[in-house]
DNA sequence: CCGAATCCGGCATGATACTG
DNA sequence: CAGTATCATGCCGGATTCGG
């Protein structure tokens, strides 16, 4: 069966041929963390269902977006992950969110929140004209869940994993950080209430913060 | 009638929300070149129908993407064109193109090409790094469609205008700049062969063309 | 428990015909 | 030219079931 294509002599109408259906580019938002097992994805991505699921990680392994990788044993699992072509969509996807930013508000209670959405929202925040002061890999742990966050030039590249020796240690839990990202409470308020602790170099603070458009 | 969404407090899925769904990308890279009356994306989007590209456009138009201008007379047409929300949309449309355009080769004849489609190619095939040299305005002829190209630090704007004293003014056709954009061609046998001519101030024309990831 | 196949109601899509 | 109305088709979402 020929796949539905919107033949065009295009890049865009190629790229959404190949990324454009439903769920395709979330579940690559979120394999920008880093491999995810099918569970992990599927918990993800609420509403997505398992067959569409299995088929959205075929369409996209066909095109060369991610692959499918058995985790040698002990741990014996099947985890996918994105390619290199895969990895040139983060600042695509992070330039759309960038977009979508500004349409979020504050989260109602259908809005399925997670520590994972955060982190890649933080990434969304991210600003690459402030970013050149802010160079380094930094922590952040968001209650249990630890995230490492790369900046390098005009990059940003935020993955669910630990970090050694980070310039900034960041430690706070979800509701915190839902309240900074939606302006209900500032990044002075979060840190003089303790709700949000940093350790490290304490003189790269201000740079990030500006670097996420936050206010000290 | 709850439109159907992903529910998430994410940028990424608000963003997919009002953009995701089938054409309304495509519809929108069309309204990059500028205004466009019903008939005009209908030609442009082979396939989408009426009924869908009324839908579509009163969806973006809701979203606060784009509005609909009705043209004073005499003219007395409406056209539908990017709001300023809109217009930010152009540099992650021209990143996804140029995504796709990695994945495109020589056009098959099930596939359709305008004068449109290949300025819009232009513009994917932008590299923001080796703008520098090159800012000012630019006339492209293709056929019988005029188009303004605006490049200003890193960025680059291509609209189907005519443009005053530009600093270089290029006259081509749809097939010589399909063999270049597919590679099949070079700019330098297409400029020997008279294809492709060039007025203006020639000595901004290797560094146009090396923003193009052409050589000479 | 993970990953995937199947069935099915409902909605989105796409083609055509038709109207102001 | 700018849409509306209609209808066949196929995709999506949810539940269930099955193999490893």
């Amino acid at each position: 069966m020929a796949k539905r294509s919107y033949n065009q002599y295009c890049g865009l109408a190629v790229a959404l041929d190949l990324l454009g259906e439903r769920w395709s580019l979330l579940l690559l938002r979120n394999l920008l963390l880093g491999p995810q097992r099918f569970k992990d994805l599927l918990d993800g991505l609420p509403g997505i269902g398992t067959g569409l699921l299995t088929d959205r990680l075929k369409q996209l392994e066909t095109a060369g977006v991610i692959t499918r990788v058995t985790l040698p044993p002990p741990a014996a699992s099947t985890v996918y992950q994105l390619t290199a072509d895969g990895e040139e969509l983060r600042p695509v996807l992070v330039g759309l969110a960038h977009w979508g930013l500004a349409r979020l508000g504050e989260p109602t209670d259908q809005q399925f929140i997670s520590p994972d959405l955060l982190a890649l929202g933080l990434q969304a925040r991210f600003d690459p004209d402030a970013a050149r002061a802010a160079n380094g890999v930094y922590a952040l742990h968001i209650g249990e869940h630890a995230y490492r966050v790369d900046i390098d030039g005009g990059n940003i590249r935020v993955r669910a994993t630990t970090s050694e020796s980070p310039r900034v240690s960041i430690v706070t839990d979800t509701s915190t950080l839902v309240g900074i990202n939606s302006g209900t409470l500032s990044l002075a308020d979060a840190l003089g209430a303790g709700k949000l602790t940093v350790t490290g170099e304490a003189e790269a603070v201000p740079a990030l913060a500006s670097v996420f458009g936050l206010s000290l």
